[in-house]
DNA sequence: TATTGTTATACTCTATAACTATA
DNA sequence: TATAGTTATAGAGTATAACAATA
């Protein structure tokens, strides 16, 4: 249970804070991958994928969905078949654009996603019940400035790969 | 590179924070993951083990490692067993139990988790550059709070299991 | 030529369950 | 019977690279 026995040494500060927010993360990770599993029989890339259609009613291009879920592109194809074959989303015309697709949410898509983002709310208030609302809003500004420093970090290494 | 555009409804400040661990852990796992490759042929869950055994040098039997690095049996069999190959760590009998060994690091292998190491602190401490000492602490005992309060969640769920 | 998306492939990581040997 | 560890297997998740169609 405790993976934070490794880092030492001279700046032990930032290492022990890596370790620990990796143990968190993963803590309420396998909780979520466990929870979608036996009770939607879903995986968490594929309710990621979703979440992202569900705030783009619109619809999402598959290179849109790569980058924001992070991940590359053959993968996404991957988790769109699956659910394109069980009639959650749908691959639509672009016009204009014969190459490209926008992926949505169908109705009944909709419908599964509101059941299943409902029960991960709970999980989620439940995982992090231990915080205050204050600390809980202290935490979510830390870790902003923690995101925007580590994309500061990429946009300057590929500006050197550029170069 | 924004997977935060998932959560809403009625607490949405849990989400959100979720989400944002979520993307902060990804972000910097991915570079560590990338430069342990790069650099050293090796991955996390290598780095995590010889890891464990460098803060423990009389060895660890293979279910205290299972424990310590939060997977199953016999993955850490597998784990060891290439790193045994490679001459990093070694396999030792246990006097008075025949069914179980001690892993530990062989001198090179303590001189080669020695060089990752290093490496790995000056990611990590770049990772989080963005902080101040004080944030850094502060994120520190939240996320110790966050990681107390799951601990007492699955305690939980075993009682009641096990009921 | 560059871009969008797909296909094919391979590898890491993981859990589960059946198994062997020892306690 | 219970425990320590291994083996076998299956599946998730991912990246890479080659490819087709379109821009």
């Amino acid at each position: 249970m405790d993976m934070e026995a490794r880092g030492h040494r001279e700046h032990p500060e930032a290492l022990r804070l890596w370790l620990r927010l990796l143990t968190c993360t993963q803590l309420i990770e396998k909780q979520v991958r466990g929870q979608l599993r036996e009770q939607f029989d879903t995986t968490l890339p594929r309710f990621d994928l979703m979440a992202q259609l569900e705030r783009n009613p619109e619809g999402l291009k598959m290179n849109e969905l790569s980058r924001r879920m992070m991940v590359t592109g053959g993968n996404v194809t991957g988790i769109t078949d699956q659910l394109v074959a069980e009639g959650l989303v749908e691959r639509m015309d672009v016009e204009g654009d014969r190459r490209a697709y926008r992926v949505r949410l169908t109705s009944r898509g909709r419908k599964t996603f509101d059941e299943m983002a409902r029960q991960h709310e709970d999980w989620i208030v439940q995982a992090f019940g231990g915080l205050s609302p204050r600390e809980l809003e202290t935490l979510h500004k830390l870790l902003g400035k923690v995101k925007q420093h580590q994309i500061d970090l990429n946009d300057l290494n590929q500006e050197t790969e550029n170069a």
